[in-house]
DNA sequence: CAGGAGTCTCTTGCATGGCAGAGACCGTAG
DNA sequence: CTACGGTCTCTGCCATGCAAGAGACTCCTG
């Protein structure tokens, strides 16, 4: 599956553009729904139509772009039922990965979380929503990581790509009170998962992402009733 | 993300190479660990390297070839931990699956789901393995797109076509008095669908696949006592 | 006979050019 | 003014050629 987001150490070129791309569209550098030219892309990075082409390929069965054929290759901005659909999926794999850290027992990995829990009370004591998010942002991926399942792990990160999700968990940090809550869900899923608990700790974990899911959701600007103009899809 | 198996209408030419390929791979017409070389299969469909560059790397993306650069592109063959993943993979989605279509109330899959149920019983009783075969491959099919959740369903497609699903199910049908079971767990799947107990539903498929699972590992031939020269991972 | 270095061929990676479809744009007719 | 037809440009699609890395093979040497 390469990697979803990590390594690029691989030297070759396509891999080099498909990282930076990928950068790019998870970052919300380049606007949902822009249009992406291969020959503009070679140009930019000083090589041949071919490789930005293949990347381009790769992106689109990573779900980030859509290539209309004969027309052009799009950042694809997802449909709200596509958010609901990623999220029922997020809310899935986040629970397995609690339970499968529950089986495994003591691992580093369940070390590392505790820590992070004790950084984020601070973070969330002194309303540092910023530290916050990078720390939830590890939370989770110490979670997945933490399952020791690669396949998971390979489409959960696929899955929180297409959402760009990163970009999303500030808006639900701002939901007011909404660190604290989060936080408080995070200690109880640990604390199941040093239990061993896994049945508990897998149902903790998704309910966890059902209100994180809400308090997103909130957050966003087209939630059911678009002023005229505003609902593109 | 493209569609992980079905429709071929594309008449772009790479996209009848990426589905010929991948037909081939998963019904283990070309053996796993075999090499594919892009000048050979250009030849046999008559283009030229471009197109099937660019189809093998979708092959990869999805996980059925590995392309290692400068030297080659080959069928990967899951390594036993990778089939447990998988597995684990399988168990969860379709557990959701289940769950999401209990949810959904009275839709037409839960009726085909019972003409499956009949179907198979009239199998089972007269021991017709192939077809039983092929009704539980429509069983779960069924199910998970009885979910009516597209990211699911891709992404379960793409793990049975890295595990080769089709080809190991008949294996497992030959355990005795395997198709019996499976088919009684079907039933209380389905009657959990039908009284829409979400997570009774969901708990019971994950046994049913957890059975399936072993019912097919103690059929397979590298168990743990390989004979001198068949394991090559 | 064994080991190592060199070469040689095979593979993919990348660049480039021609082709065809899709959509925008403009001119014209009603 | 509106509606239609044609063209024109832009896009991705595919073919081909060259280059470079990896691995096997051979030949030379100890």
């Amino acid at each position: 599956m390469t990697e979803a987001t990590g390594g690029s150490a691989n030297s070759s070129i396509q891999a080099t553009v498909i990282a930076e791309m990928r950068g790019r569209i998870i970052s919300g550098e380049i606007e949902p729904g822009g249009p992406l030219s291969e020959l503009a892309l070679a140009e930019e990075f000083g090589v041949s139509r071919t490789p930005v082409r293949e990347a381009l390929k790769q992106l689109q069965t990573e779900g980030l772009v859509e290539i209309r054929p004969r027309v052009g290759t799009f950042v694809t901005t997802p449909s709200r039922r596509e958010i609901t659909e990623l999220f029922e999926m997020k809310e899935l794999l986040e629970g397995a990965a609690a339970r499968l850290l529950a089986q495994r027992g003591r691992v580093p990995e369940i070390d590392r979380l505790q820590e992070n829990l004790e950084e984020a009370d601070a973070a969330v004591a002194r309303d540092d929503r910023e530290h916050y998010a990078e720390l939830v942002g590890e939370f989770h991926d110490l979670l997945i990581t933490g399952a020791d399942n690669n396949k998971l792990e390979a489409h959960y990160r696929m899955l929180m790509n297409q959402l760009a999700y990163s970009r999303l968990v500030k808006t639900s940090l701002n939901q007011p009170g909404r660190p604290l809550q989060s936080d408080r869900e995070h200690h109880l899923v640990v604390e199941l998962i040093v239990e061993k608990d896994g049945d508990s700790a897998e149902q903790v974990m998704r309910e966890h992402v059902r209100a994180s899911r809400r308090a997103l959701m909130a957050g966003l600007p087209t939630p059911g009733s678009p002023p005229p103009g505003t609902a593109r899809d």
